[in-house]
DNA sequence: CACATTGGGTAGTGGCACTATCTATGTTAG
DNA sequence: CTAACATAGATAGTGCCACTACCCAATGTG
C-alpha cells in the first residue's frame, strides 16, 4: 500500500507518518521509484503500536524510539527486554552513565538494595527502575509520607504476583520478535490500566471502610 | 520568610515560584506592602509537594492544579478524593462532560462495567479511571494483545489488595486536610514506585523462569 | 498529456514550563 | 539619609516538543 492508504487505515495524517519515518519510529517502505514507496501490513501494525505508546501510555517520541529499539535489539532474550524497558518518566540513567556515576550514591538507593536483597530478587545492578524507585521513596519520605519496611514489602509482594500474571500472558512458543512485541504491550501499555484499576479499587475500598 | 528564602530552602528559582503563584499552584503570601509578601512553612511544604507531583510523578502544571484543587475541595470526604483524583494521562473526561456525552458509549466501557459488576465494586459512574481502563483495554485488544476475563480479574484482585495497603497508610484520626494530602502522596506520588517495583519484579520473575 | 499523488525536505505552529527583564516600591547597612 | 540590594507584579522571550503546512521534482493514472 502507499502512504495515503496507510494513513487512511491508521487514521494518522500522512504528515505525521512522514514525521515518524524521519524520527525512525517507522521503518521506511520499500522504494519502488524516486517518489514512490510500498508499505505493508507490518508498517500498519507498527504504526498502531507507536500511536498506542504515544497516545495511550503517554511516551515521548524519543522514549518510544528507544523502547522499540531495545525490543528489536534484545528480541529472544526476554528477561533482558523486560528489565531494560525504560522507566516511565525520568530517563536519566543509562547503563554507561550509571557506571561512570557509580561513585554518586543515588538517594534512597540503600533502601532499594535492602528491599531487593531481602526479597531475594535477581535484578540487574543498572536497572533504571532502581533509581526511579529510590527517588520516589526518598521524595515521599522527605514529604513526611515515608513507608515503613513492612508496607514496602507488602507492595513488593503484590508486584511479584503481578509480574507472575504478566509473564503468564506471554507464550514461550511464539517467535521471539512477536513475543517481544507482546511483552512490550503487556508491560508498558498495560501500565495505565493497572493504575486505573488501582484507583477504582481505592474508591471501592474507601467506600467499604466508610461503612 | 520572603521569596528568596522560600527559593533557597526549596531549591526552586524565584522566577519559577512566581510562575506557580500566577498559575495558582501556590497560594499568595501575606502581603505586607506593595512589593513585599510573607511566606510561611505551609508555603514551603506546598511548594515541595508541587515539585514532587511535577518532577517525580510527571504531572503537568494543569493537572497538578486540578489535583490540588480536588483535594482541597473534598478534604473530609476521603473516598471522594481517592476516586476523583484524576487519571494519569488522558484528562479528557470531567463529570459534566461525561454527562453530556452519556450517549456516546466509550470503547471498552462495557467490559469495564462487567468487571466492576462482577467484583461487586462500588465506584462512581463518572470515575475518570473507568474511561482510562476501557480505552487501554480496547487498544490492547486492537493490537492483538487483549486480556481474557480471568487475567483481567487477576489484575483487579491484585489492585484490590494494593488498595487495602494504600488505605492502611492513612490515619483516620488525623485532621481531614492533612489526611487528604497524605492520601494524595500515597496514591498519586506512589505510582512511579509501584510501576518500578513491577518492572523489577518482572525482571526477577523472568530470570527465575529462564533457568 | 493533463492531473492528482508521492517522497523528501524545510519551515512554521501551538502548547508548555519555565526564565529574563523591567518598573515601582521596600528594606537595610553604613 | 542614602546607596545598595530585594521584592511583587507584569510582560515578553526561550527552548523543546509533537506535529502540520507547504513546496518541489518525480511519478503513476485515466
Amino acid at each position: 500500500m502507499r502512504i495515503s492508504e496507510l494513513s487512511r487505515r491508521s487514521a494518522v495524517p500522512t504528515a505525521t507518518i512522514k514525521y515518524y519515518l524521519r524520527e525512525g519510529l517507522l521503518p521506511p517502505g520499500r522504494a519502488t521509484a524516486a517518489t514512490q514507496a510500498e508499505y505493508d501490513e507490518s508498517h500498519l501494525r507498527r504504526l498502531r503500536l507507536v500511536r498506542a505508546l504515544i497516545g495511550v501510555r503517554g511516551l515521548s517520541v524519543n522514549d518510544t524510539r528507544e523502547v522499540l529499539g531495545a525490543v528489536a535489539e534484545h528480541a529472544g532474550e526476554r528477561h533482558q527486554v523486560l528489565g531494560l524497558v525504560l522507566g516511565a518518566r525520568p530517563v536519566e540513567e543509562t547503563v554507561e552513565e550509571a557506571e561512570t556515576e557509580a561513585a554518586a550514591p543515588e538517594p534512597g538507593a540503600a533502601e532499594v538494595d535492602a528491599l531487593i536483597g531481602e526479597l531475594g530478587w535477581e535484578v540487574s545492578e543498572y536497572a533504571p527502575a532502581r533509581a526511579v524507585l529510590g527517588e520516589t521513596l526518598e521524595t515521599l519520605r522527605s514529604l513526611g509520607a515515608g513507608l515503613d519496611r513492612a508496607a514496602l514489602r507488602g507492595y513488593a509482594e503484590l508486584a511479584e504476583r503481578t509480574a507472575v500474571l504478566d509473564l503468564d500472558q506471554l507464550d514461550p512458543e511464539a517467535d521471539p520478535l512477536e513475543q517481544a512485541e507482546r511483552a512490550l504491550l503487556c508491560t508498558v501499555l498495560m501500565e495505565p490500566a493497572l493504575l486505573a484499576l488501582r484507583r477504582l479499587a481505592q474508591e471501592n475500598e474507601s467506600a467499604r471502610r466508610e461503612g
